[in-house]
DNA sequence: CGGGGAATTGAATACGTTCAAAGGCCGTGG
DNA sequence: CCACGGCCTTTGAACGTATTCAATTCCCCG
């Protein structure tokens, strides 16, 4: 992972895979509007580009006063809250997702986002977001349509989640919640890299990583899955599907 | 159950017992505002008050296209998903908290609402809150408010839940969280009835009913808690906390 | 090629589930 | 008013699954 970042520093930044901006969640609130006849972008004016993260990094530590949302371009993060033992995983944000939405309430973000390879964000300061907000309507409309999509997001995953019982279930579901995101941005969902350890895969799972290893290698075994460390091809859908427990209508 | 119902129509409407609007969470929408000197209130004009419900019935069904949010002013309701064999529960919504929002995003309720006993709400269309939110701009900001807490509350219920690994750390967590709950509206949060049946509960926090017995058993002997029917009470809250194995600050 | 952390595998244990049966509560009917 | 019946809840015992702790292997990186 250290080569990685080392070897992104030393390319020039254009090397860097980013995701395409209309492939980001944040696209609808940076791009280019039409107000007026004169084209206004929120992207020129406010929205900090590309801001680099190394494995490790703390884009924004849990209780800290809440000041911007984020869109991840490049690389991943994991999501945590700290405890007496640890840490606890509630989350993992992928390219193209933004993050920190969450802080927007109580006015200081109830989790710490951490990165887990080299990325690269952009920063919109949510003070010139409802500042410009109030006078540009359709920017409003798409704000809080994004933060709908959100909710529902999770409303989703916590179902997904939260109630199945056994392990596999929930592995095939991760796997699938993640093939779904990937899908959404245009990437490939049928073969990637998990971004993260099997300890968070297993901390967000609620399970040992021993169980998760043991559960890798049958669903690899089985033949819905192909399984190379962090590499991942998800070889038979059906069989998932049909191993997550899920409805199908939560599939689509 | 069906008792209970009969009871409450032959009384008087005034009879039943609502939480008071101020403690309601659609309070900050409906209440007057004060416009220009002019009072105005979205309540008076557009809020259908106190529709009753009976235990069982459907307030709103799963895939249905959202119209509107409600606000629940007595009784409590069940949020559940439809699965191939039988349902899975995915909330529960108490008098005082308002239910529906998370239909925005798609445009359509993500889960079927259900009365768990003789409830009433009130209903608040949404066409009517955007139309005028977009005149004024504090109801907007309440609005939006309202739902940057919601998405809160659900992260918080997210990360308490999900990732407890035993059944009596998930149980006690249910219990801290309706507790916690029960105060922000002002009620009895250390002595109340639970409106769902142990199936519910079970079916919720991913377990079985004859575990999640044995579990109330095993706090009521412990002394944490004691446990007659539906009837609770919370006897040592630092036990539970214990119990619950939760960070303290999530206990606040 | 060798070191070290992550991942996997193995065996014993603990925990939650399952299936079966008994108990308790409440509404109905005698 | 009490007895009956149904349903929800509790209890019991055997079983299956996930955890624990330990040992080994794999793989990345020097």
């Amino acid at each position: 992972m250290q080569k990685k970042i080392t070897t992104d520093r030393n390319r020039k930044a254009s090397k860097t895979e980013h995701i395409a901006c209309e492939n980001c969640d944040l696209f609808p609130l940076c791009n280019p509007i039409d107000i007026g006849g004169r084209e206004f972008s929120l992207a020129d004016e406010f929205v900090e580009r590309r801001t680099p993260l190394q494995a490790g990094d703390y884009l924004f530590q849990e209780g800290a006063e809440f000041t911007a949302l984020y869109a991840v371009t490049s690389g991943s993060l994991k999501l945590i809250n700290r405890t007496e033992d640890g840490e606890l995983v509630v989350g993992f944000v992928l390219a193209g997702e933004t993050v920190g939405q969450t802080g927007i309430y109580p006015k200081q973000y109830p989790c710490s986002a951490v990165a887990l390879e080299s990325s690269h964000v952009c920063e919109l300061p949510y003070a010139n977001l409802t500042d410009t907000a109030t006078q540009v309507p359709v920017l409003l409309a798409n704000f809080q349509q994004m933060l709908h999509k959100e909710n529902f997001d999770l409303h989703r995953q916590f179902a997904m989640l939260m109630a199945r019982k056994n392990a596999e279930q929930r592995l095939a579901a991760f796997l699938l919640n993640l093939s779904m995101r990937l899908t959404e941005r245009g990437a490939n969902s049928s073969e990637f890299q998990l971004p993260m350890s099997r300890d968070d895969i297993a901390n967000f799972l609620g399970l040992r990583k021993e169980t998760l290893s043991r559960l890798f290698t049958k669903l690899h075994q089985s033949g819905a899955i192909a399984v190379r460390g962090k590499h991942i091809r998800l070889l038979d859908m059906n069989e998932l599907k049909n191993a997550s427990g899920l409805p199908q209508r939560n599939l689509s």
